[in-house]
DNA sequence: CTCCTCGATGAAAACCTTTGAGTCGCCGGT
DNA sequence: ACCGGCGACTCAAAGGTTTTCATCGAGGAG
């Protein structure tokens, strides 16, 4: 009659061996107010003694609520996610989630067909919120979310109106300024701009910080930018062509550190000296590949931990129903000098 | 009268428009044999038209299923997330088991508070089973992990006893022969093994490659071996101490290519061209990195995809009761053939 | 024509928790 | 002495699905 089976033990049991009721036992559970202190212990004292779990199912049965969030990456290009900046952002949201007690659910968008499918799943109702990363121009997957009556929060700017929407973004465009002054005070004159792809608002906002710190106009930004795509052998490509459009370069910003590897390489294979004959300033301050360069990369720290960090302490926040006051936030950029400038 | 509300269809909704019963209408989503094609027609036709989707907790609380599966890492070294390989295993689990229609709850275990709070969730009961990366020699995880009475697939060979466990291996020490042989085929006399850390049995199945292919004794290997870390900087610094252990060395086998790049580099700025005085192959085939050295890497093909899958199958069929025949399996690991050698 | 079998179906219990409504003492105010 | 109010608690319903058991009808065998 003891512990008898094996079984997991439930809110009955619990209440029973405190001597009070369900009900009583659930609302010591969800720290209610309204319980004694004496029935307080002796719930807490039976939970510790029976390793009492409460059952997740039956309490997202009546709550509705299900105690999960999505993570969703959308990303038309799938290898992109071999950029280590991936495994970061996965990493701070498994961290950030566990940490306030809540399931945190995968999901990796390439195809039209992850679309519908995130689409069943996130209209399922399976998961209370999602956390949502789509970079990319006219993202289908933005107005389908969008539609849907569930607490998003975006990281950075995805495309399209803004209103109403939740997010949390870099200062990109600050921080390409701080990169383009720096570069500036080093005396350089001559300072080039390899770029990310053009269809994501980060890469538009980097330039833009180049472009102002230069006081540039269109014509100018052209003449002195490559796109390198994010990748390194994009870096590579673009820094030749900008290496054959403006010889006389001294300094570049690469808007990716992943970027700026591949820079780096063009760079030593033209002969070009960095820092001497070329500064290059780097953009995410990815230590893995920044400290690894030669020579090391100085480039502007984006903290991603910190910024998964504060997306889901904003979405915990309308699942509690507070009423937020701001909806965007912006995270500070800082520049972090190591010897390419 | 009509839809009125605009909360989500239950399947007595369903089973209301179909003009049959919530039982029936319960066996025709669960694939029940015993049910009329009438009746299931009707039924399809009602979930269909009413966009309905099951209710995940109430089918949990009677089931006693979840439908969410664990995928856990286990890593003291929280920095070797950097590592690519580490975000093509996690997109491959969120592919596979996206396939079979299970949540995956991604968990990295770090610190002993982790393994506690992983130990809780694991017991809890929250997930059905669990795919468990663990390399480290006498990881407590796994001892915990073990007791637990949950279906479980490693990945890779755990430390220590091996017996009752489920788990999904590439051929390592095979495909260290594989690499060891192509370079004696290629002529080379003097050939060294950059290892990786001797606490991951991946490490010294390949270094037991390494010796068989050669036959070596103990103090052989000793003689023509460096432990390199699985990270690029120990592979610059092991193959440093091998140049100046071994001056003759013609060929180098480096048990990652992470480890490679860092060896590649060492070699080129010790003046050793690479493949004309050293022969160079790596492991993993890991292509943003080997097709990205100079020269590009030959490397030895493990295909975490694949491994995977296989992971997720074997759960799904622990899960589903089935008996498993093979409780072990092993992948076959090929070499790419690149410049390097 | 009756009895039996078998397949399809329906009714209802069970899964475990939260929560609103109601109960029960007890206190202070009149 | 009575009443109102209040705090702590219990009762019981609700939430949506699966599954056991019983029922019903039809068809075949005798």
């Amino acid at each position: 009659m003891l512990v008898s089976n094996h079984a997991r033990p439930t809110l009955e049991d619990v209440a029973a061996r405190a001597g009070v009721s369900r009900a009583t036992a659930s609302r010591v559970l969800n720290a209610s107010p309204r319980v004694s202190p004496e029935a307080l212990e002796a719930v807490n004292a039976a939970v510790l003694a029976l390793g009492y779990q409460p059952n997740r199912a039956a309490r997202a049965l009546v709550t509705r609520r299900t105690g999960a969030v999505a993570v969703v990456f959308s990303e038309p290009e799938p290898k992109i996610f071999d950029d280590p900046h991936f495994a970061r952002l996965i990493r701070a949201g498994a961290r950030a989630l566990a940490d306030v007690d809540v399931q945190m659910v995968l999901m990796l968008v390439h195809s039209p067909d992850d679309q519908a499918r995130a689409h069943r799943f996130l209209a399922g109702g399976h998961v209370d919120g999602a956390l949502v990363f789509a970079p990319h121009r006219n993202d289908e997957l933005v107005s389908i979310v969008k539609k849907l009556p569930l607490p998003v929060v975006y990281a950075g700017k995805p495309w399209g109106s803004l209103r109403g929407m939740h997010l949390v973004d870099n200062d990109n465009e600050g921080g390409a300024v701080l990169a383009t002054e720096h570069l500036k005070s080093l005396g350089r004159k001559k300072i080039v701009h390899v770029s990310g792809p053009l269809d994501e608002l980060s890469a538009i906002d980097r330039l833009n910080g180049f472009k102002s710190a230069l006081g540039l106009d269109d014509k100018g930004v052209a003449r002195l930018t490559e796109d390198g795509g994010f990748t390194r052998e994009g870096g590579r490509k673009a820094m030749s062509a900008l290496l054959a459009k403006v010889p006389a370069l001294d300094a570049v910003f690469v808007a990716s550190d992943l970027m700026a590897a591949g820079a780096l390489e063009t760079l030593q294979e033209a002969g070009r000296r960095v820092p001497e004959d070329v500064a290059v300033v780097g953009f995410d301050d990815h230590v893995a590949i920044a400290e690894h360069t030669s020579p090391p990369l100085t480039s502007v720290r984006q903290d991603s931990d910190e910024q998964v960090k504060h997306m889901v302490e904003h979405l915990m926040k309308l699942l509690r129903d507070e009423t937020v006051k701001t909806k965007k936030q912006m995270l500070p950029t800082v520049l972090v000098r190591r010897e390419s400038a």
